[in-house]
DNA sequence: GAATTAATTGAACGTTCGTTTTATTATTTG
DNA sequence: CAAATAATAAAACGAACGTTCAATTAATTC
């Protein structure tokens, strides 16, 4: 048998990269072969190497795509004019409904980082450390203003991050809590772990966002 | 060859289990060769079998016992009468003491679940479930009496596990931050997360349990 | 000091791994 | 409709995997 009717690169390389998050994240980087994958997709798996040349490169595009999906994401999220408590309430909620929504792919990013390259491991914590720098720029922004009582702006955004990135590994999708829930809740407690000054409950700041977004 | 001089089972097993937490926290479970492990043990691959019937009894083991240390530890540390803020700052420091100091084991224990068949799964997670319903119930009791504010007890320990078991990824000893500061800080992060009434300082809490001690 | 037990080696087993090569067929292009 | 190209299958490569087995030597027991 050689080329099968109706099959097409795209489709092909898309199904492939849809099977190996799923894969990836449910039985890890080293533990799915090439094989597995390629009968996920229901293809031989030579014909893998027609899209990833090897399975590093596959497992490092998957991270590249899932960190610059971040960044895009909080770049078009981003209030450009608003208050550290506005701003800060933007990045939970993009963060936390980002991450709901791409479970998997981040399960992998966050989990299989040692399988990578030397340099491909500089290129995705380079990635991670932008995403990053915006919260420390956020919590900075609003110690110095007063807005926030934070002891170590650096801790503080790690300790957050921890906490928000958290969420996939209780939260499943139609259970107990919605995922609107899950963000108000965790918005608050946020906002209390800061010290946010603005008290007036988790409202308070969506619907601020709210009128920044209209106001753009 | 055969036996070799000097050679101790009792030894030659606490070497394996050493070696084995270091290299399966670098390279992961799957990547981790029997091969790899007996050179790093200065054995052959055939000796570890001696110790440990299979691989994966290996890696259960470890995982066992670190969470038994984990609620040895908490039983050890636990005010038997204390009001809840004083026994959420116990359950604070100690569990950032102990996951630092066992920062390797942390790693395997919480990042290598999926290669344990499904009975030695459900025991190590039966385990980590009691260990987190020690701070649900501190949680609860706190938002009962009104000295804590917690919307959702569930959430809210799962959201400060991740938050406080998140310090092995970035804490490095020796390095800008000492264990007691980093310890202190997350402290009082906590306590605002919870909301928690009796807001007299990081201090407040620490000498509260160190009375408690002396009492007991 | 002989018999027993403890600890380990070295070789081998069958499987699976990532990857390459070659042939073959479907589709597109001219 | 022929030529070119795209997409795949099938088979094979050497290497590494977890594990087993028999042989061998060190330490202990009687």
């Amino acid at each position: 048998m050689a080329r099968t009717t109706g099959s097409d690169g795209e489709k092909t390389e898309a199904a492939v990269r849809e099977a190996a998050v799923n894969l990836i994240a449910r039985l890890g980087y080293e533990a799915m072969s090439m094989r597995k994958l390629a009968a996920e997709v229901g293809v031989q798996a030579a014909a893998l190497y027609r899209y990833f040349p090897t399975k590093e490169d596959l497992l490092f595009t998957l991270m590249r795509e899932h960190m610059e999906g971040l960044i895009e994401a909080w770049n078009a999220a981003r209030p450009v004019v608003a208050d550290p408590a506005t701003r800060l309430a933007a990045y939970v909620e993009n963060h936390i409904a980002f991450h709901i929504e791409r479970r998997h792919s981040t399960h992998v990013s966050n989990m299989e980082l040692r399988s990578l390259s030397h340099d491909r491991l500089t290129q995705i914590l380079r990635m991670r450390t932008i995403y990053e720098k915006e919260l420390r720029a956020i919590l900075r922004d609003g110690a110095e203003v007063g807005d926030f009582s934070v002891e170590d702006t650096g801790l503080t955004a790690m300790a957050l991050i921890q906490m928000m990135t958290g969420v996939i590994v209780w939260f499943r999708p139609g259970e107990r809590l919605s995922i609107s829930e899950v963000t108000a809740t965790y918005l608050s407690m946020t906002m209390r772990l800061v010290g946010a000054k603005a008290h007036g409950a988790t409202t308070t700041y969506s619907a601020r966002r709210a009128k920044d977004a209209v106001a753009l």
